[in-house]
RNA sequence: GCGCGGUUAGCUCAGUUGGUAGAGCAUCCCCUUGACGUGGGGAGGGUCACAGGUUCGAAUCCUGUAUCGCGCACCA
């Protein structure tokens, strides 16, 4: 037996070398994969993995996602597959741009200080600084991926792509440059789609103020200056005198006004006074109202959310310092009615900084969803792809078919440029891939390059088949349509559901069987994780305190499919004192079994080693079946107490009788079965515990041994 | 407001098609047993949120209530 055993298991002296090992077999490769492995199946299975976000360092939730994509990866390369899992880096436009302000920040320096070319530039090198941290901590977690296919998504293939589905969705009319109201956060300066947006329950005051003869409410007097059209529903039986269209003056904030009378039966006659005025640049409902009826726009923050001059004397004032300064001029005025101070109301918010979103119109690249999503909803209904859990199906249909255009601009520098030129003079969009439009098609005037960048989850997308090299390589057509996709279910709409669209529109194929979604990592508490609560969980901690495969066997256990898992050092503890177990029952059965090797072929079993081996298989046979079914945590808890309180508690102490009293033919049997079950028990935990199982594998006493990675699935 | 999910041992959670409740951790007692004290043996602890119903039988199915969490939509 060798020396090794003799000691405690030491899981920093072990994992440092098994990884270099593994990478040195180059067997993450499917290309590499030895042919007797790949005879009894051969298939292709691919996981492509989310593209990591190269602006900071690996968090408990990665861990989690690199943990369930390689115990399941490493299962279907033991069953003879031919699996991929291509690894990514993700530049994550918007949320590195987030990052990297904050450092400029901390520095005494502002984007909007900086030349954009050099503020790219500086995001680019931090970026690619980061994605090398990145790529060894998911090393360190054990990931079996391929890193010879890496793929980052500001690689020139995945441009390339990126700009054919740009051009593609404006030639099939499914793209338009729209002047529309979109929501635009004034600190970051950058418009959103409808799901960067986070709704926020606030407690404002309420203010009723007289407008001619009519009572309006508002929480939002900032935004009243230009006000000139008051609205009710048609059937309001209230105001029947007045007619659509009617005219009259009145005083208002800053002078006196004509108001317009507008019937609109978007008016809910039971709210409030069943009268409005509209503000229709800075309010979608009352943009609506104002399309309908052909009504003047008047722009009155601008995109600092500072008044401009429509507001006189506050124009250059910030929305909350003029806020109560306009109430005190209009209570001079004595046009305020009266003031409810507990209005409790959602507003929309950043959901990056908080920031109260400021509704603005602007001209922005649109996608056309509604075709998109029919053609998905079609096969999502038809079963063409499952989710797990199953109730983010209904999420998602729900979703589909609620949807609206997808705003794809952002103005930032940080990302892919949108390649499209814009005409000053009439404001048309031209997508110009080559950059060589020169004049405006409808008027003839003078174009330029449009400076945004694309909204991120519009590559990402696309990374199933871009990451594959759509549309002529072999891998796309080896391992496209993907098998599972694994990841958070937080980003069901943003990321899961528009590769589904997306790669549908493209490829005609939906890009993955089954949708696989894990819930969040919290702390031990059940808290979320955050820097500010400082109970951020950094995974490399516990790797090196307790060992990665410990780590791992944390986060899976008790850990069903969409639920979060509460994250405790104790339960990591837990599982090292396991890796430690298997060591020493390797101990055991290696000095016991001294000079036999494992015969696959022995057939004189005793009568309870029979029994044994029935049990053993069974186990193997429902283990392989939770796997198969995405219950990982009952397959590891399974695993676990297999080894720990049966074969280790029982058939350990019970064979140490019948190898001293038993007859040869029962020794023989025992030792037999001692090596069977452990070889096999180091199978089945091997793709939830590589690292201590690779290093036992080394000494078990097994002929034509490969590596364990590589090994057949026992069953 | 609409929808979804949870509510099981002190804590974190399992419980796959209905058949007298399970795991890990924690607690208590015992064990210097030659694989392991990162160990072994044993014990205590639950009216399965509540109220009805279906059934020979319900943690599991149905209805309602409470409560927590999430998603979507919102009225200016």
């Amino acid at each position: 037996m060798n020396e090794k055993f003799l000691k405690p298991y030491n899981h920093l002296e072990v994992e440092k070398n098994i990884y270099e090992e593994w990478l040195k077999s180059g067997y993450f490769n499917p290309d590499n994969l030895p042919k007797d492995l790949l005879a009894k199946n051969g298939k292709p299975f691919t996981i492509i993995m989310p593209p990591t976000n190269a602006n900071g360092s690996l968090h408990a939730g990665h861990g989690l996602v690199m943990t369930i994509q390689d115990i399941i990866v490493r299962y279907k390369r033991m069953k003879g597959f031919k699996t991929l899992w291509l690894p990514g880096l993700d530049h994550a436009g918007f949320e590195t741009q987030v990052v990297y302000e904050k450092k400029l920040e901390k520095e005494g320096r502002s984007r909007f200080e900086m030349e954009p070319k050099k503020l790219y530039e500086e995001i680019l090198k931090f970026t690619l600084e980061n994605s090398e941290n990145i790529k060894t901590q998911i090393k360190s977690i054990g990931a079996s991926c391929d890193w010879s296919r890496t793929k980052f998504t500001l690689d020139d293939d995945i441009v390339k792509t990126v700009y054919s589905t740009f051009k593609k969705l404006s030639d099939d009319d499914l793209l338009y440059r729209g002047k529309k109201i979109i929501s635009w956060c004034p600190k970051h300066q950058t418009s959103f789609s409808d799901l960067e947006i986070k709704d926020e329950e606030k407690i404002e005051p309420y203010y009723y103020l007289k407008y001619g003869p009519f009572i309006i409410s508002t929480s939002r007097p900032e935004t009243k200056f230009g006000d000139k059209y008051v609205v009710m529903h048609p059937d309001d039986k209230r105001y029947v005198q007045y007619k659509h269209g009617d005219k009259f003056d009145t005083e208002w904030i800053n002078g006196p006004i004509t108001a317009t009378i507008i019937k609109d039966s978007a008016i809910d006659m039971e709210f409030g006074t069943g009268v409005m005025t509209i503000t229709p640049w800075h309010d979608p409902v009352d943009f609506e109202i104002a399309l309908r009826h052909k009504l003047e726009k008047e722009q009155v923050i601008d995109e600092r959310g500072k008044l401009l001059p429509i507001a006189g004397e506050f124009a250059g004032m910030g929305i909350n310092k003029a806020r109560p300064l306009i109430i005190e001029k209009l209570k001079t005025k004595g046009l305020v009615d009266k003031i409810d101070e507990n209005y409790k109301h959602n507003i929309k918010t950043c959901y990056k900084c908080g920031t109260t979103i400021e509704p603005q119109i602007k001209s922005q690249w649109f996608v056309k969803m509604k075709p998109l999503a029919l053609k998905a909803l079609e096969k999502i209904k038809a079963g063409e792809v499952i989710y797990i859990p199953d109730q983010y199906e209904k999420i998602t249909t729900h979703w589909l078919d609620n949807i609206i255009d997808w705003n794809i601009s952002r103005q930032i520098v940080w990302g892919i440029p949108i390649p499209a030129k814009i005409c000053d003079k009439c404001g048309t969009g031209i997508v110009d891939l080559e950059n060589k439009e020169e004049k405006c098609k409808k008027c003839n005037g003078s174009l330029r390059k449009d400076t945004d960048t694309f909204d991120t989850w519009f590559s990402s997308g696309q990374w199933p088949f871009a990451s594959l090299g759509y549309p002529d390589s072999n891998d796309f057509k080896t391992f496209y349509p993907t098998d599972i996709m694994e990841t958070a279910g937080e980003i069901i709409f943003f990321w899961v559901s528009r590769m589904i669209m997306l790669g549908l529109y493209i490829t005609g194929k939906i890009p993955f069987k089954t949708v696989y979604l894990h819930g969040l990592v919290l702390d031990a508490k059940g808290k979320k994780m955050s820097k500010s609560k400082g109970n951020v969980i950094n995974p490399l901690d516990l790797t090196s305190k307790y060992g990665t495969d410990a780590f791992r066997m944390g986060l899976i256990i008790g850990n069903t499919p969409g639920t979060s898992l509460a994250l405790s050092e104790d339960k990591i503890k837990g599982y090292k004192h396991f890796a430690n177990k298997l060591w020493n029952i390797t101990r055991f059965v290696l000095t016991s079994v001294e000079g036999e090797n494992l015969d696959r072929t022995f057939v004189k079993w005793s009568d309870e080693d029979i029994k044994l081996n029935k049990e053993l298989n069974s186990l193997l046979i429902d283990i392989t079946s939770d796997i198969e079914n995405f219950r990982l945590y009952m397959a590891g808890e399974k695993l676990y107490h297999y080894a720990w309180h049966c074969l280790a508690d029982e058939i350990l102490e019970q064979s140490k009788k019948v190898l001293k009293e038993g007859t040869i033919d029962e020794i023989k049997s025992r030792k037999q079965f001692l090596l069977y079950s452990l070889t096999t028990v180091l199978k089945a935990l091997h793709p939830f515990i590589p690292y201590v199982t690779e290093e036992i594998w080394k000494d078990m006493p097994v002929a034509n041994k490969k590596m364990l990675m590589i090994e057949e699935w026992p069953v």
